[in-house]
DNA sequence: AAAAAAAGTGTGTGCGAACACACATATTGT
DNA sequence: ACAATATGTGTGTTCGCACACACTTTTTTT
């Protein structure tokens, strides 16, 4: 067992007892092959199911594997194999500090990661900034005959019409940013939006629950495209249930708005104002990434007790509203992390033929003034 | 340049071009051998310092690996390293659920992750409950002739002088958890506690700004060994410097307290209940990992509105207290990671042989019961 | 029954780097 | 001047796996 005095754990001395002498046998194909009294030629044939093996053989070796649990040389792997990895990437377009440079950076991350170790990876990038557009960029990268996808969702019919074809040829593919329910992906790697809404939620609800009298709040939904904002709404559902569920409708009043973010532009200070009409909130919840388009029409035009601002993600923009206390908190979920992922979970899939989780939820981050990260934050890895 | 319609960044298509090219031409030490005129053994001996080599080709060879921006394949040489790491690690003697334990998954994690892909690491561990213990323990490990350390710092005094004899002996350490300004350690992986402290201090005010008139608030210092407290008190200095910068002295009366935790039992609800003589507090900020300790104790004793209740680390027993609502925000420095990341950075250093940060600090992540993950997270990668 | 095709199997080479060994040349000692 | 050492340098083997090629045996075809 374990000697260590204070160690009663025992859990952590005896795993990595295991961890050692797993790693002593380690086990190669030529183990394999002796065992079964065949060539380490006809192992690899199971192996990678290519070729011809004799039926008993084949589930000789098959089992010797299962039995000795083989795992196999990921250096040794990578090393021999001179194929070089295709990605398909199929990701919305941006500009510079927009929120989807961040999934993109997390993606380049990985390719600089492990192109220096031996990999060879080729991204294929196509961008879409619409429905049409993405299955004609989708299909662009099928016919490029790309090893694997990378994509974020666009609608859902979109989405699950192209979909359709890379299941039928048969071309794997991960999900990011947001799930559709029941696709065949490899994996889903992002963030549930309701639990984002709901965490925000407790965050108002506790910031302003010593308020006298009723309070009042606002959820706005600002978006480029007023028909593509799924994520923006869930979110918003998600706010509501929490004050539907401690059933709080008594002290606080909502209002939610759709704003169009018209580029540059964003909603002017007038449209601000107009809102206001109907009183100063208490709080506002921003359920997109662009909360920092709003910081500084309402500084401007609210001179008494200024509203909680809550909105999403670490875009310069956003953090430097943060920064100055324009902005009072920062929800995210790891975007930059999710490009990373994603091009891992490919490499782990596809060349090392690991198993991958189905879903990969990232965790929910708070962020204030105190714990924003520095501006240039390398998060690799 | 960049074809893509809507890629107005520019910076993301150039740097995959860059990418790509990058990976191409990707060079072997066979290729600086024939650049330089010599054979790989030398260049071999050059990159490795061994052996003996003429100044004038060392020089050449040097020059060339330089210009060519030479990255040897990691692949190739793990595979042909047949030599094992042997990582010394040293941290605080633990129980299961304790702080403690999630360091050592992370480690855990990493060691398992990289054992499967080919690497030999053998972990030794040590565990030490006393700056005595922590001394010879730590000389257990230069004696078992490892590799490099990790180790958590105990006593300033202590951790000085053990390092003193690291760097005699030329034993690269890593220090995570805490840092020591000013130790030749390869990299300093944890956080920044007085920033925890003021990200605390940030939610507590704007929590209790709308209560009316002077609020109470308390700080917890709940600890095995009162004498080494050091990241606690960090934290609580963090904390008050929060409310100092933003001159709320006025409204606020402050209470610290430094309770001694006894095993299993804790501070029992009498203790508690002594403290509470002189009023109950608004908040409560318990600066370790121990608030679940006292959360059953207050939610007995105080039958009015309740205390906010603010702690550190993602714990089991703490997790559990969030999600009941009986604490209401945990703080947490990616605590697993740190191990995780202890580990690679070794491997990144002595093996692959790549520079490493010096200070790799963590995300500082707020959890509530709405964004708490769920009990099994496997955090690995 | 002979030829052709298919099924089944083993050997050999290369990936890029690490390291041991053998060998060449230069420097020193006696 | 010759051995003894020190200083340089090149070759060959190995790591575990992928993949091409050659080969034997069996089955099918005509």
């Amino acid at each position: 067992m374990c000697e260590h005095t204070y160690c009663h754990s025992s859990v952590f001395c005896c795993i990595f007892a295991l961890a050692v002498e797993q790693h002593q046998n380690h086990i190669r194909i030529k183990d394999i092959a002796e065992k079964a009294g065949c060539s380490i030629g006809t192992v690899d044939r199971v192996i990678h199911n290519r070729g011809k093996v004799a039926e008993p053989v084949k589930n000789r070796v098959l089992a010797i594997i299962d039995e000795l649990d083989y795992r196999p040389n990921v250096n040794a792997r990578v090393l021999a194999s001179k194929k070089t990895l295709t990605l398909g990437i199929l990701l919305p377009s941006y500009r510079r500090g927009e929120y989807w440079e961040l999934p993109n950076l997390g993606i380049r991350d990985a390719i600089d990661r492990y192109s220096g170790q031996g990999y060879q990876i080729r991204p294929v990038h196509e961008l879409y900034n619409s429905p049409e557009k993405f299955h004609t960029a989708g299909m662009k990268l099928l016919a490029e005959n790309v090893d694997g996808i990378i994509m974020s969702p666009s609608s859902y019919k979109e989405t699950t019409r192209l979909v359709r074809y890379y299941f039928q040829h048969n071309k794997p593919f991960i999900l990011i940013d947001s799930d559709i329910y029941g696709l065949p992906s490899l994996s889903f790697i992002g963030k549930d939006p309701v639990q984002s809404g709901m965490t925000v939620a407790r965050l108002i609800h506790q910031m302003t629950r010593h308020i006298g009298g009723e309070k009042l709040i606002w959820t706005l939904n600002i978006s480029k495209h007023l028909d593509q904002m799924y994520a923006l709404l869930a979110r918003e559902s998600g706010f509501m249930s929490y004050f539907a569920d401690k059933q709080l409708q008594d002290h606080y009043r909502f209002r939610a708005f759709d704003l169009e973010d018209r580029g540059q532009q964003g909603p002017t200070d007038r449209e601000v104002e107009a809102l206001l009409g109907e009183g100063i909130p208490h709080a506002i919840y921003v359920t997109g990434s662009r909360v920092f388009k709003i910081a500084r029409s309402l500084r401007k035009l609210i001179t008494t007790e200024k509203p909680l601002l809550i909105g999403h993600d670490l875009i310069r923009a956003n953090m430097e509203k943060v920064r100055d206390e324009s902005v009072d908190f920062l929800i995210e979920e790891e975007a930059r992390r999710q490009g990373y992922l994603a091009v891992e979970s490919m490499i782990r899939s596809l060349i090392h033929k690991e198993k991958i989780g189905k879903k990969q939820l990232m965790n929910l981050m708070i962020y204030t003034r105190e714990n924003i990260p520095p501006d240039s934050a390398e998060q690799g890895g």
